[in-house]
This record gives C-alpha cells, structure tokens and sequence, in this order.
DNA sequence: TCTGGGGTCCTAGGACCC
DNA sequence: TCTGGGGTCCTAGGACCC
C-alpha cells in the first residue's frame, strides 16, 4: 500500500503557523512578482477565489472580504517543507518526495484495515503537532488512487485527514463521485476531450477498454487507467538527476528594455543555474538564454530571444555560465527601448554528472587553474552566505527587482527575523 | 499599470543511415 | 511512366504535474 501525504494548502498553512490570529481569517498567497494568486485557504476557496487568478482584479474583492494576503516567501516555504519530511521519514521506510508539499511512502507491513487507518492517523496527528502543517493522508494500493484517497480525505472532515481505498466496494465508491478532470495525469485539455464523448467520471474511465483509452490519450493515459484498475505502474525516482534546469522571472511593471538591465538580470538568473548544478553535482553542455514581451495585449508587437549556446566541455563553472548567457543576450540584442521585456530566463541542458564530463582534444583553457578558483569562491559564498563574492556582471540589483509588498518575515532562517513571544 | 516558476514525458515529422 | 524497405536520432510542440 502506499501512502500519499499532502499539506492542505500548504503556503498559507506555513503563514499560519507564526500568525495565529490567521487561522480565523481566510488568506492567499501571491507568485513571484506578486502576479497571481497561487495558494487559498479553504474560507478563500470558499469565497470563490480562483487557483491562478491575477492580483490585480481580485484586489479589491479580497480587501471588502477581508482576505489575509501575502507575497511568496520560499525561504520560509522551503524550511517548514524539510521539516515536515523529516518527520514523516520517521514513520516509513522509504519515503518519495513528490513535490514541495507532497511525498508518497511505503505502508507495507503496517496493517490493514483499522490498524493502518489507526497508524494513518498518529502520522497526521504527530505532523500537525510536531509543525503546526495540516497534512492529509490518503492510502491505496496505487499512487493514483492514493491521489484519490487524498482528495477525498480533505474535503470531508469525518475522516480525521485519513482516507483508505482499500477494497473494491471502496475503489467503485471513490471513482463514481470524482469528475474525471480530477484525475492525477488527466489535463484540462484530455478532460474536456473525455467530457466530450460522455466521460464524465473518473468511473466511466475506468470502466473503457484499454485499446480505447490507448487510442484516446496514448501511453501516459493508458498508465493513468491501469493505475486506476488497481495496478502499479508509474515509479518515481527518489532524487533524480534533473535533465534541465532554469531560472527565470517576470519583471515589475511594464519590464526592462534596457540592455543593461537584461545583462543583469540574465547574469543573475545563469548564476543561480551554476549554484543549482552545483548542489546537484551536474554540468550542462547546453545553456539557453530567452527573453520575451507581454503576452498580454500592450500595443506593442510581440518579440522574443531565444539564444542557444553550446559548451565544448560540460561545465557548471559560474563565471562561464555568466559570460556565455550575457554573449548570447548580446548576439540577439536588436537595440536598445524598442522593446520592453517582461520576462526572461536562463536554462541550462543536455546536462550530466561533474564526475563524467567528456574532455576535448582541442581544449586550451586552464581547467585546473579555473576550478581552484570556483573552489575558493563557492567556499567562501557557502560560509558567508551566497554571492558574498559573485561576478561584476551580476550588478548590484538596481537594474531589475521583484515586486514583493506583502512579505512576511523569513521566521526560521534568520536570526533577525525570529518569532519574537512577548512576556 | 498590473497576468508565476520549474520541471517531465510523449509524439510527429524530418534528416539521415544502409 | 516507373521511384523500396527498414531503421535511428534529433527537435519542436504539446500535454501533464505541483
């Protein structure tokens, strides 16, 4: 059986927990930028607030219903998320993070029936103390259905955060009342498609034939049918070597249309791609650049960058990565205030672990002297705290900056900043 | 005025091979 | 006039997830 463990709207759970005079008020967090709106507490769903729905024309609704809201702190999202994962490493022997509030474990050997329904709960209640995180549990023979149980176990409340789908009278029971949009692995796009052709139940899914559904929705949503009969089919991997990984960011306003601007932004974002490989032991041979206007409606035309870099020898080296995405910004550059970008990022690819990188016969550059440098630096950031010492190009941070007028307080991760208990 | 960020997987189609 | 058969690899685009 697996467990599947999901915090209840986990960002503003985590604002909740070192504001208690929120748990009576509903509360939404914002996205970077404070654009959209991407995390609601029940009372916020309640009050009809959409998942994505941007800031700006939900305003004045949140003010007249005295809506609690807050910009994103992944600082502090990021700290509570390790917290509760240790914890619950406690209680099973193989635990998969999923995703920032989610992680699958194994419940093999912990009973059936009442005794893992029992054992489901101590878990949710040791979290809920241990935290201060409201967590849900569903449990299945199948991750899928485990989504399902999950789903269930936080709309009604008579299940204690615990939900079991554990014969078929249950399985049958669960399909039934769940639309088939709600599927873990069905899309919008394959619902409505589904909906179309009178498939309106997570039910009347299951219930196709798997050459029909194979034909419908190909091989993902064949698994997605099979995980639904009760067979296990989809694995994931516990830490996997990430073949992309990109940083990128909207800017404030109307964007940037200064080039120096962009370098400091697209220098900052290929910085952050060199610390991420490097906590992963990677290189990339590859590094995209990108860069685009509104794609909303401005008056403007619509223009896009999009430079792609190859590397002779996978690297992770910052300073590389810095001039590489800054030349490459440059090549595409088409002058200066014609266009105002409202986003852009770096993505590095084709990337392989540092300890495999192929050499190259016609390499001139001094890899050594390179690497003992990048050593002295990353040593130095990672006793100091990160960019202590950092490339020129990367600015001062006046070029570009995030809107964030709704923050809370990094609660757990500086010292300046800790929950103050008055006497 | 204002609209997030970071990933994975699958498929179709084109280029190329013998 | 007619113009094979069987593969692999790469990329772009679309779908999905949180």
């Amino acid at each position: 059986m697996f467990g599947l463990v999901d915090c209840n709207n986990f960002y503003c759970s985590c604002e909740r927990v070192f504001n208690p005079a929120l748990r009576t008020r509903p509360v939404v967090v914002l996205s970077n930028n404070d654009g959209c709106i991407i995390a609601r507490s029940n009372e916020a769903k309640a009050l009809g607030i959409a998942m994505g729905a941007p800031f700006y024309q939900a305003k004045a609704m949140l003010e007249a219903n005295k809506v609690a809201v807050f910009s994103s702190n992944y600082t502090l999202y990021g700290d509570m998320s390790r917290r509760v994962m240790m914890m619950l490493a406690d209680f099973s022997p193989e635990l998969t993070q999923y995703s920032i509030d989610e992680a699958f474990i194994d419940l093999d050997g912990f009973g059936t029936g009442e005794a893992l329904r029992e054992y489901g709960r101590q878990i949710v209640s040791a979290i809920g103390r241990g935290t201060g995180i409201p967590v849900t549990l569903g449990i299945a023979p199948t991750k899928t259905l485990a989504k399902v149980a999950a789903h269930y176990g936080k709309r009604y409340k008579g299940y204690g955060g615990v939900c079991i789908i554990d014969n078929e009278e249950r399985r049958a029971k669960a399909l039934s009342g769940l639309p088939i949009g709600e599927v873990w692995g069905i899309g919008r796009h394959n619902a409505a498609r589904l909906e179309s052709q009178g498939i309106k139940t997570a039910w009347n899914f299951a219930l196709l034939g798997e050459a029909l559904v194979r034909q419908l929705l190909s091989i993902t949503g064949a698994r997605t049918w099979r995980e639904l009969q009760g067979e296990n089919c989809i694995d994931i991997n516990e830490l996997p070597q990430k073949k992309s990984i990109c940083t990128s960011r909207s800017f404030a306003d109307s964007g940037l249309s200064a080039r120096w601007q962009l370098e400091e932004a697209v220098a900052t974002f290929a910085s952050a791609c060199s610390r991420k490989l490097k906590e992963q032991q990677a290189c990339c041979a590859s590094l995209t650049v990108f860069a685009y206007t509104s794609r909303f409606c401005t008056g403007q035309p619509p223009h896009c960058i999009n430079r792609t870099a190859q590397f002779d020898v996978a690297t992770n080296d910052t300073q590389e990565l810095v001039s590489t995405a800054v030349n490459a910004l440059r090549a595409d550059w088409r002058g200066d205030g014609k266009h105002n970008y409202k986003k852009a990022g770096v993505i590095a690819w084709n990337t392989c672990p540092a300890s495999a990188v192929q050499g190259y016969l016609f390499d001139h550059t001094d890899r050594a002297r390179q690497a003992r440098l990048a050593t002295a630096i990353d040593a130095i950031n990672r006793k100091n705290g990160h960019d202590t010492v950092k490339v020129a190009t990367l600015g001062t941070g006046m070029g570009w900056k995030l809107k964030r007028e709704h923050a809370s307080p990094h609660y757990t991760t500086d010292i300046h900043e800790i929950i103050k208990v008055k006497a």
